[in-house]
DNA sequence: ACGCATGCTGTTACCGCTAACATATCGCAG
DNA sequence: CTGCGATATGTTAGCGGTAACAGCATGCGT
């Protein structure tokens, strides 16, 4: 109650406060505040220090209007709980920071429709570009990015048509290297484990990925499971020995991410089973959490950082790779055998 | 190319085109946009009709200006990254669903300075209320929060004084309690092994209600460990083993947060160590992960979906307890003693 | 001494939308 | 038929800033 200089909390303050405050114009005031055309020394202090006394906050909704410019990039991704996302969000508020550009996250959990409302909100605030997960949106979706007439990123995935720019690893390739790996290390009853994806499209294509390559090698898999909600660790235990149970022949179990695969790789060495030799395992992300596990589990990095710094300087203009318009980013992901798949 | 029914992607709308596509006054296409006032249900159509046909998405920021209304609230957290965050998330996000408020999160990575800017930042956007992450800010933020004129929910502590409104728990009774049901147990060489907190309050004061409560029983800390960044699993381990190393006498290990925890407990599994006869362990938090666990660490649950939801509620208007000013509402968490305090 | 660039400040006209009020239209009670 | 309230639509005046341009000293080359 004494350190703030100010007085009552009275009506929000505006540029007049200020300009009344210091004897200048509104204009100047603005001027001095964003640093910007010419105003000399003597004003520019009187400014600042009425500006600061008062405790003004200038009011970007005007300034937004007025100047038709948004420092906002809309930022929508699926969930913030899975561990994924948040990387990707640090690659891009890393990468904007020194941009002026400021992150505003929207998330969707998963559903479509959601995802289109949370996009439509987004827009309706005028952002100066969007990042957005996957490739796959309502058609009103589309509709709207195709129109917004900003640039677009669409993040993770790269198998499909970008609205605009898309940056991201190919999943279906990804379930394919994952597949021959495994099959090169002689594993050949191997088994799924992984989300119920009715719409976890990037899980879906890593696995129709994985299942070609199988099929490429004369095999097909012995046995999957579903899961959706609940503890990812605990799930994988329960589906590990769910599959286990009813599928004692199965020498691999495939995980659609790593939270469950750390999950069945608790309960193999919980019930004495040798990994890898008996049984392998492989989940995907590569996710930090690994490298506190009693073994490192085989996963495939997901690149997340690194789509999440590329993609923010698409949107600030620093990629310019010479296009444009749109660009198709390809990263590509590292398979890390880890200790659970032989050889 | 084919799917979008509007024809080029030209400079973005206004109400004046949805207007003159429809042959009304602008204001009528707001009324109908807005579903505000009386519109006859033939105009109402064919506004709908020609605003969809065009693709027209309304600039909330020139609305906010005309109508003061800012459906926005801020929230600022220190990391999405350590799983408690996310879920209060999900608290408030689940909350403001049916009010018209939408959540925009902000990060300050535990800085202070970056969380004034943060604050700076969000508050030049007229949020309706803001959600902030603990009692402790810079003094120009506190000033910025005093004087911005909307509810402000300072959340996860209650151990100080709030700006204005408070939900949390008390996290030195939460270390309080923690380290009376050890000492009941019959732990008597206990560790602490945590975050190195410059910025993490709330750990502090969970240390220092710890070993008040210590002191109280004629015991202080026999040993302590700190870590920051990298894998919070692995630095789990690795702490462990080296306060293990150290002080072999000790006989219980409280930890800062379940993630180091749940390394601590592996590592102690994988040694063959007996938990909880030999060894006990115990983090904070409560985290879903632990149920996955071989065995299922000590823990308190910090109440963080409750937090969110309250929090949410008191912005929204809808928590109204009767006062109208600030108010400070504390939430009690449960210690759960899962398998690692014997007894 | 004059013209003109330069530095500093003020004036004006919006940005796209909505609150508040004004206007028109209609049905129906008196 | 008149008048009045309800319904439906239009008009006006900003919201709080900023772009663009207009003044007006001042300094400097020629």
């Amino acid at each position: 109650m004494s350190k703030p200089p100010t007085l009552e909390p009275r009506r929000t303050l505006t540029l007049r406060d200020v300009s009344e405050a210091s004897g200048v114009s509104e204009m100047t005031v603005s001027r001095v505040l964003r640093n910007r055309g010419d105003v000399s020394d003597s004003t520019r202090e009187r400014v600042q220090e009425a500006a600061r006394r008062l405790g003004y906050v200038p009011n970007k909704i005007a300034g937004a209007l007025a100047s038709q410019r948004v420092n906002l990039v809309a930022v929508i991704i699926p969930s913030l709980s899975n561990m994924v996302f948040p990387e990707v969000m640090t690659g891009i508020s890393d990468t904007l920071e020194d941009t002026g550009l400021q992150p505003v996250v929207g998330v969707t959990n998963y559903s479509p429709d959601r995802e289109e409302s949370v996009l439509y909100e987004m827009l309706s605030w005028r952002p100066s570009g969007v990042i957005i997960a996957g490739l796959e949106h309502t058609d009103a979706a589309r509709a709207m990015l195709a129109q917004a007439g900003i640039p677009i990123v669409e993040i993770m995935d790269i198998d499909g048509t970008p609205v605009d720019s898309a940056v991201g690893i190919s999943h279906r390739r990804a379930g394919r290297q994952m597949a021959e790996a495994i099959i090169a290390a002689g594993y050949r009853n191997i088994a799924f484990l992984g989300t119920m994806m009715p719409h976890d499209h990037r899980a879906r294509k890593r696995l129709e990925g994985f299942e070609d390559a199988l099929a490429k090698a004369g095999l097909s898999l012995v046995d999957r499971e579903f899961y959706s909600g609940g503890s990812a660790l605990l799930k994988g235990r329960e589906m590990t020995e769910a599959v286990l149970t009813r599928s004692p022949q199965v020498d691999f179990l495939y995980y659609s991410n790593d939270m469950i695969g750390a999950g069945g790789l608790l309960y193999c060495l919980h019930k004495g089973i040798d990994v890898p030799g008996q049984i392998g395992l492989a989940g995907f992300n590569g996710v930090e959490l690994l490298d506190g596990l009693p073994r490192k589990l085989a996963t495939m990095d997901a690149c997340r950082l690194e789509i999440g710094r590329v993609a923010a300087e698409i949107i600030a203009g620093k990629h310019s790779s010479g296009t444009i318009g749109g660009e198709v980013i390809e990263l590509f992901p590292t398979l890390q055998k880890g200790d659970t798949i032989r050889g």
